[in-house]
DNA sequence: TTTCTTCTTGCAAATCATTTGCAACTATTG
DNA sequence: CAATAGTTGCAAATGATTTGCAAGAAGAAA
C-alpha cells in the first residue's frame, strides 16, 4: 500500500474522502511546499474556505506542517518519514523556497540549549536572500 | 555620549525627532522584543498607523529587525552590538518571546550550506513550544 | 440501493493586521 | 519667525484568513 497516496493517508487519519480533498491533497504532496494561495490558483474551482479548512485539519493530524510566513502568506509542507524537519531558504528575488538539508542530531543540539524551555514543539528556521541563479541574472 | 539614546539613535539616522518617535524608539530599546500591536497597547495616544510607519523606517535603517511572525503578529528586536543575531523560543502558554544564545561562527555555518544561495540577508529561527514555569504551572 | 445522519462545501459576510490617502500639524533650516 | 519638507491622526482600503449558514455529499445501516 502506497504510504503516501492522498486516499490512504486520509483513510489512515480517519478524515472523509471528498474530491476536494483528494484533489488538494495530491497537489501538496507533491510541492515542496504550498500556500493556500498557490494551492486556490490551480485549482479555482476549490473554495479558498475550504482550503483553509483542510490545511487546519492537516495541521491537527500532522500530516502537513507550517514551515514560514513569507510576504504575508503562511507557507506548508507535507510530512513524510522522506522529509525530515529542516530549514528552508526563501529568495527574495524569483519567490521561491528551497529546502535546507535537515541538521543531524549534534548539529541540532547546539541550537536548542536554553534555560527556559521545557518542551518544543516546532522548530522554524528560515533564511532570506537571493539564490544563485537570481544572482547570475541581474 | 549613550549609544542607545533614542534621540541619538534618531539624529545617528537622520531621522526627525517626534513626541511620538523618542516614546516608541524608548520602549523599544528597553524591551526584549515588540509587535506594533503590544506598542499601541501601552501608548494609546499614538496611531497605528503611525506606529507601522516607524517601524518600517527604523527597518529599512536597520535599526530593528524582524524576528518572527507568531500568533497572527509581526515581533522586532531592537538591534545593537550588544544583541547580536540569535533564534528565539516562543512560550505558547504564556505567548513570552525568549531569546536563545547567539550561534557562533562554526555554530552557524553548519545551517547555511545549500548550493542554491547567493546571498543571506536575513535569518529567522523560532521554536515554539511551553517554557518551564508554564510547564510547573500546569 | 435507499435512507438517515453527520460532515463538508460554496458563498457571502465578518475579522483582523497592516497599509494608504489626505488634510492639518510640526520639526528643522535659514 | 517664515518657508519647506516631513509627520501625524483619522478614516477608508487592502488582503489574508475565518465564520455562519443552507444546500449538497459521504458513510453507515437497513
Amino acid at each position: 500500500m502506497k504510504k503516501c497516496d492522498p486516499g490512504n493517508v486520509l483513510q489512515r487519519s480517519k478524515i472523509r474522502k471528498t474530491r476536494q480533498r483528494i484533489e488538494l491533497l495530491s497537489k501538496m504532496i507533491h510541492e515542496v511546499s504550498f500556500s493556500a494561495k498557490q494551492l486556490q490558483k490551480e485549482m479555482a474551482d476549490i473554495d479558498l474556505a475550504t482550503i483553509y479548512r483542510f490545511i487546519h485539519l492537516l495541521l491537527e493530524k500532522g500530516i502537513v506542517r507550517e514551515i514560514a510566513f513569507l510576504d504575508g502568506h503562511q507557507f506548508y509542507e507535507y510530512v513524510c518519514e522522506h522529509h525530515p524537519p529542516h530549514g528552508h531558504f526563501y529568495c527574495e528575488h524569483c519567490e521561491r523556497l528551497f529546502c535546507l538539508a535537515p541538521l543531524d542530531f549534534d548539529q541540532s543540539s547546539v541550537l536548542i540549549r536554553n534555560a527556559e524551555m521545557h518542551r518544543i514543539d516546532q522548530i522554524s528556521l528560515v533564511m532570506k536572500g537571493v539564490c544563485k541563479q537570481c544572482a547570475k541574472q541581474s
